[in-house]
DNA sequence: ATACGGATGCTTGTATACAAGTACTTCGCG
DNA sequence: CGCGAAGTACTTGTATACAAGCATCCGTAT
């Protein structure tokens, strides 16, 4: 999307940054230092500036001026806006479900379900099913390109929902709910469908408050939260 | 979004050059130059980089290493991407309206109304009008931020669009149907203003074909389209 | 006339140097 | 001991230099 051709160390550091800030290897409030990432990466300022500066456009990093970069704290009023976004948008894309469904997409869909209902699933693995799974509804209808810009909004919300898991239990409910909205899809049964997706998109969301009471420090202020350069070690 | 505080170059000529692509201005396809446009704009390669790199996350400029830079073709497929995108999202905030109206948007979606209705209506002013209206409207049901979502993700949408009023008589059709939009939300007749705003959006629309049959030097190919440097002259 | 090949000037990617500004530290003074 | 002010090290923004590669042009040979 950003780049169409070539591999190029921009590119690379930006998948790899934006990987350890949506699972939380960076924590929300994290300062972040153009100086130290391109040292530890090996490269110049140059590619991790860049790449900053598209997180930063994507919501996911802050950067102010002459003081430093931050990873965002998770935006309550981010991930609610995300969660309208993707509720509205797989909503309407079961409403545009053809009459026959293209028979790749459902066996990828099938086996990916297979695999959540693995006892041994991880957490990270069943991101990525979950992920896959959602892109892969959108599909059906041919709107699988969509899920690009949403899975681009809704960062916030994953650093939510995985925050929600990492102190919850198990994924096992939202892997019978997909189970659910695929079984409704496949009977024909789109209104069964769509109250099937609608409550399992409102679970994961329900969550959010529990969670911010148990971890305040992750989440922004309601005002814009001033944020805190690390300390300055002198000597030595 | 992109920047959270201060005023730099590099905002300025984001939004300088994305609004030179959105006005058509810089037409699709045109080769860019990031020295070039830093001579004339008077700055260093480097904000002009930046920005050129932020518009090609956003899909309105391609950058193909050590070859050029280049204003997207208007792309039929991303064009029918942010209208399914709007659409749902537009219906869905319909679906959230409160109770009570905040009498602060209505009084600026009235008044915003009452500007479309002028005779002496520029283009621009109409795009800037019709803008300003479909967020006010999102802002009654309270997800104004997620506008900021769909704008960014529509930009092939609307240049599709300036292109077919460019030749097109006048917009006064869609001031009647914004009009139409508001009166029902005000007559708290959700349904209706759910019709009234599909009809609206897929008006929009359904002029694409006949625009690409006009100028089909503006649209991307169905193959990815290889693109053409502009001619290097040698001597002088 | 045509085909082939090297030279040339453009392109973006990356590294580095300098500029402007912020916040912390630390030293000096009351 | 407390407080203030200057120093200092860090931050990002911008400019510039160099690297690598592609496309075109032009000359040459057939």
């Amino acid at each position: 999307m950003a780049q169409t051709n070539g591999r190029t160390n921009r590119r690379d550091i930006y998948l790899k940054l934006r990987h350890l800030v949506l699972t939380l290897e960076l924590a929300p409030g994290a300062a972040l230092s153009e100086n130290e990432l391109a040292a530890s990466l090996g490269v110049s300022r140059t590619p991790v500036r860049e790449s900053l500066i598209l997180l930063a456009q994507e919501g996911l990093v802050q950067v102010f001026p002459k003081i430093g970069s931050f990873v965002s704290r998770v935006d309550p009023a981010q991930v609610a806006d995300a969660q309208f976004l993707r509720e509205a948008v797989e909503l309407a894309s079961l409403d545009d479900l053809p009459a026959v469904l293209d028979p790749a997409v459902v066996g990828e869909l099938r086996a990916n379900l297979d695999r959540q209902r693995r006892s041994d699933l991880g957490l990270e693995e069943f991101f990525d099913l979950d992920e896959a799974f959602h892109q892969g509804l959108m599909r059906l209808s041919g709107h699988g390109n969509v899920w690009t810009t949403v899975a681009a909004a809704k960062g916030h919300l994953d650093r939510a929902r995985r925050l929600g898991l990492h102190e919850n239990e198990s994924p096992a409910v939202f892997v019978t709910q997909h189970r659910e909205i695929f079984d409704a899809i496949m009977g024909g049964n789109v209104p069964l469908a769509r109250t099937a997706m609608r409550t399992h998109l409102r679970a994961v969301f329900d969550d959010i408050e529990r969670i911010r009471a148990h971890s305040p420090e992750l989440f922004a202020a309601d005002a814009s939260t001033v944020p805190v350069r690390r300390n300055i070690v002198v000597w030595e």
